[in-house]
DNA sequence: TTTTATTTTGACATTTTTGTCTAACAAAAT
DNA sequence: ATTTTGTTAGACAAAAATGTCAAAATAAAA
């Protein structure tokens, strides 16, 4: 639809993401987003028809930009460990960058989240569990449903930066010392899941 | 205030619980709530003045109630590892029970989650961390810091209850086949942790 | 039984948020 | 230069949600 091509739509699709994905504003409203855009609310209808049509786009752009990175981890001729650490590495450089997104799915599942699950793809998915069992097979990493093994990996590498707003204050760390402490994730991580 | 006591307080208390926390309907209305109660809107503003304010009242009771069931196992009189399993055993309960409790609080940690927070205690956090050093040093787990241990712990716990409605269809896994899974969860996390 | 205090309810008011419509504006095409 | 097309803005309408008030209902007390 837009010829001119301002570089609105794309300016409001960048903003709304680092209001909800970064900085954790899930209930942001049409006005704060436009407002932290500079543009008029209008033109967020204009581009996106409604509030939830432009949630649903932010989400299917960053959720397709993940997915098609880590299948490329997933399908990459590395072996398994190497597939993990990078897998790691892109998980969590992306979960830095946008804490919230999956809470943010999570939370709105109920809204419109079943739509949004749907296009998730399954086969890398499938293909790096097959391996993950081949690994348990030879010994390198402990004997389990290879579902665990995953579930693993991404709580691990999830949770301690979705929860940073409570650890800081429970642990008693700095913003800091936080910050040190989830960058050690990495190692501490593949250090747990090959230990055998 | 409420001298005869009808129950409705409590009533509109455990609804609310229900709700927000183990259905996952965390933007449910005062309306869906008194519904769900069975009660007129009215009454909810009679016990709690605002929509805020009980919201406030049924985190600051749940939160303490898992606090208090945590503490006694940090503090209680076993091994380090028997204390892990107790604290595994209750936080899972919980969870399956409340799975949405957690990220609630981070998504409203913007609203009012920072007075909440400031209610949390560290100090029996503290001692068991103070343990976990001494098992390190003892060799029973991989020497890291202690904070490390602990968020791996109370990760490896709670992402994938949290997860569950992305998971099932990720996984292509049924909801029986899924709750065996996290049925195995705690011995899982165990080993995990206490391989060395 | 009347009185009193407490609880519950329905109607109304306010606030917040989303969505629409039309006019002004800008840039390219004719 | 003017027409056409696409974009932005302001005013308005509608919807959704919260909050208030006074009256009705209920249960205990006098």
């Amino acid at each position: 639809m837009p010829l001119k091509n301002t570089g609105t739509e794309q300016l409001i699709k960048d903003t709304a993401k680092q209001l909800l994905f970064a900085e954790g504003k899930l209930h942001a409203t049409t006005q704060e987003i436009a407002d932290a855009a500079g543009v008029n609310r209008t033109s967020l209808h204009y581009y996106f028809r409604s509030r939830d049509l432009l949630i649903s786009a932010i989400f299917q752009d960053a959720m397709q930009g993940l997915s098609q990175r880590l299948d490329e981890c997933m399908l990459s001729e590395t072996s398994f460990k190497v597939k993990t650490e990078n897998i790691i590495a892109v998980f969590l450089r992306d979960m830095i960058l946008f804490p919230y997104q999956e809470t943010f799915l999570i939370t709105e599942i109920n809204t419109f989240g079943k739509k949004l699950i749907g296009n998730i793809q399954s086969g890398p998915v499938k293909s790096y569990l097959k391996e993950a069992a081949d690994e348990m097979e030879k010994g390198t990493i402990e004997k389990m449903n290879p579902i665990h093994f995953l579930m693993n990996l991404f709580s691990l590498l999830s949770y301690p930066i979705i929860m940073a707003p409570l650890y800081k204050p429970l642990f008693r760390v700095s913003e800091k010392e936080f910050q040190k402490l989830i960058d050690e994730r990495g190692k501490i991580i593949i250090n747990l899941l090959f230990r055998k």
